[in-house]
RNA sequence: GCUCCCAUCGUCUAGCCAGGUCAGGACGCCAGGUUUUCAUCCUGGUAACAGGGGUUCAAAUCCCCUUGGGAGUACCA
């Protein structure tokens, strides 16, 4: 079903690509998805000053991971191409000069420093200065020149910026997907800068522009835009071309505390701000990301997904493509959303406990390779993980819960010895141990029998009996059924860990 | 400061547009139950319409004000 429903995802690459930004990306996609529209990836390039090597690669890379795909981008190509704004650079003076000739634009010569001479004048004067109607009047400018000064000022190479005029006592009405209608009067505005003095286009220029020769049909993006929109609407009409339709996403909030989420509440709080590790090219140092620390990207979109926008219905879990058929804009919420670390562990178990036992056995067993370097047979994998999978939100996590299938205890918890460990405790052990030399079908169900009938015909007590045992074969108070961990381990090693421990805590006693 | 946006449990949120069920779900937390320990699991509980004024027979829902929060305020995006 081709339409032109076209989206762009559209980041500046100055460090890695947080969160946030996924998940822009990631309504843009579900939306262009769900429209069967066509989805951009635009490299918003046009600060020099801010380049940072290997970002751009970092955010396809993450994209790529959490399952966002691009129709059209720097890797994929395109009829509107290039994506990346610093290779279109050519085309941004004649738009900024078709403003100056229709007199939307004009030149200004003032310095940086004069402006921020004029920042500082009105701030000591609680004002704040802006370039504007009433300003415009009295400074460096083409307005207040005639055509020879202008001339010769382009001509001698004064550095200057061009700036759109903002239109006098109008007001300015803008529609928001998500938002409704807004009005904004013009005297608020200040003429920004279109073009800067390197010959660079800003963010507002090559933005409308691209959007606007790249077909661009929906512009959704962080709510930190909203500010610029009505800018953004005065170029579209003063260019006279058709404007998008604009969706501007509320903003993820800090866990605690009220503000942006930023990297460094990841630092402080102790999760991942960023989908990928990232390592700073230039301070060298590194920010953890959540594939490194073990998340599922399924979990992760999922989370995101549901942070700002729901269903409308109790369903919880969604796959991308599950995504994709119940998002709406409609459906996306005005407020600004706390982030919640903890939500997302939840989701990361979810996905962790639906994998096969199979599936979650051959992570398992890279990670046993790469962290412990131990070696097991896939079939035990299976065995332990489909044991102690409802243990654990991440498959790091698994080894704490599992490690005692693998190595013999060393030492015993001392608090469930003063427990469980009494004085008739040896004797009945060896009991026990000779009892289970004798179980023919060395499985769970065999060996949890012969046991139960044992304590039974003795009067024994259950609990006495198998935590004392377990404390021989695990070393402490934990873990599932001894049946079954005495079946993965097989007979020899439980014998031989029940008698050890037999041993060693009497020599200790 | 100024401009714009926003406002339901601690958190994410449903309900609001087309006023009328004890304001629903999830995460977290707490308690009880199952269990052979721990965890899981099951059951239950905790906890919210920011405040004030209107409109109305009736307001979480519509309107206004206040308060609170956020964003923007660069030759950054």
């Amino acid at each position: 079903m081709p339409n032109n429903i076209r989206v762009r995802f559209a980041p500046s690459p100055t460090g890695p690509l947080h969160i946030g930004g996924v998940r822009t990306a990631l309504y843009n996609y579900l939306f262009a998805k769900k429209a069967g529209g066509k989805m951009i990836l635009r490299i918003e390039d046009t600060d020099q000053t801010r380049f940072v090597p290997g970002a751009e690669q970092y955010i396809m890379e993450s994209l790529a991971w959490c399952g966002i795909q691009f129709d059209e981008g720097i890797a994929e190509g395109g009829a509107y191409g290039p994506y990346r704004q610093s290779e279109r650079q050519s085309n941004y003076a004649a738009y900024s000069d078709q403003l100056i000739q229709s007199g939307n634009a004009y030149y200004a010569f003032d310095t940086a420093e004069e402006l921020d001479e004029l920042r500082k004048l009105a701030e000591a004067d609680k004002k704040t200065f802006i370039y504007n109607a009433e300003t415009r009047k009295t400074l460096r400018n083409s307005l207040n020149m005639n055509d020879n000064e202008v001339k010769k000022h382009l001509e001698e190479g004064t550095p200057y910026v061009v700036r759109f005029m903002i239109p006098e006592n109008t007001s300015i009405s803008m529609n928001d997907l998500i938002r409704g209608s807004m009005t904004v009067k013009s005297e608020t505005l200040d003429d920004k800068v279109l073009f800067k003095s390197d010959g660079m286009p800003t963010y507002h220029l090559a933005n409308i522009v691209d959007d606007h020769l790249m077909e661009i049909s929906h512009v959704i993006r962080g709510e930190e835009w909203l500010p610029s929109l009505p800018l953004h609407v005065l170029l579209y009409e003063a260019f006279g071309w058709e404007k998008p339709q604009f969706a501007h996403l509320p903003l993820l909030l800090k866990p605690d505390g009220n503000g942006k989420l930023s990297k460094r509440d990841g630092d402080r709080l102790g999760f991942p701000v960023f989908p990928l590790q990232w390592k700073d090219p230039k301070t060298g140092e590194t920010s953890s990301g959540y594939r490194e620390n073990g998340y599922y990207p399924e979990a992760m979109v999922n989370m995101l997904a549901l942070l700002g926008w729901n269903p409308g219905s109790d369903q919880e879990l969604f796959s991308m493509d599950e995504l994709i058929e119940a998002f709406s804009l409609e459906r996306v919420g005005k407020s600004g959303s706390k982030f919640d670390p903890e939500k997302t562990k939840w989701f990361n178990h979810q996905y962790l406990i639906r994998k096969t036992d199979e599936e979650l056995a051959a992570e398992w067993l890279v990670w046993l390779k790469t962290f412990k370097n131990l070696d097991i047979t896939a079939n035990q994998a299976t065995k332990i993980v489909s044991l102690v999978k409802e243990r654990a939100q991440f498959v790091h996590e698994l080894w704490d819960e599992a490690y005692f299938f693998i190595e013999a205890p060393e030492s015993y918890d001392e608090k469930v010895v003063k427990k469980r460990w009494k004085a008739d405790s040896p004797e009945q052990m060896e009991t026990l141990a000779t009892l289970i030399e004798t179980v023919e079908d060395f499985t769970a169900g065999p060996i949890d029998e012969k046991i139960k009938s044992w304590i039974t015909e003795n009067e024994l007590s259950m609990g006495g009996i198998m935590n004392a045992l377990r404390l021989l074969l695990v070393g402490a108070a934990k873990g599932p059924h001894l049946g079954d961990i005495m079946e993965v381990i097989g007979r020899e090693a439980s014998l031989k860990r029940i008698r050890n421990g037999i041993k060693t805590l009497e020599s200790n006693n």
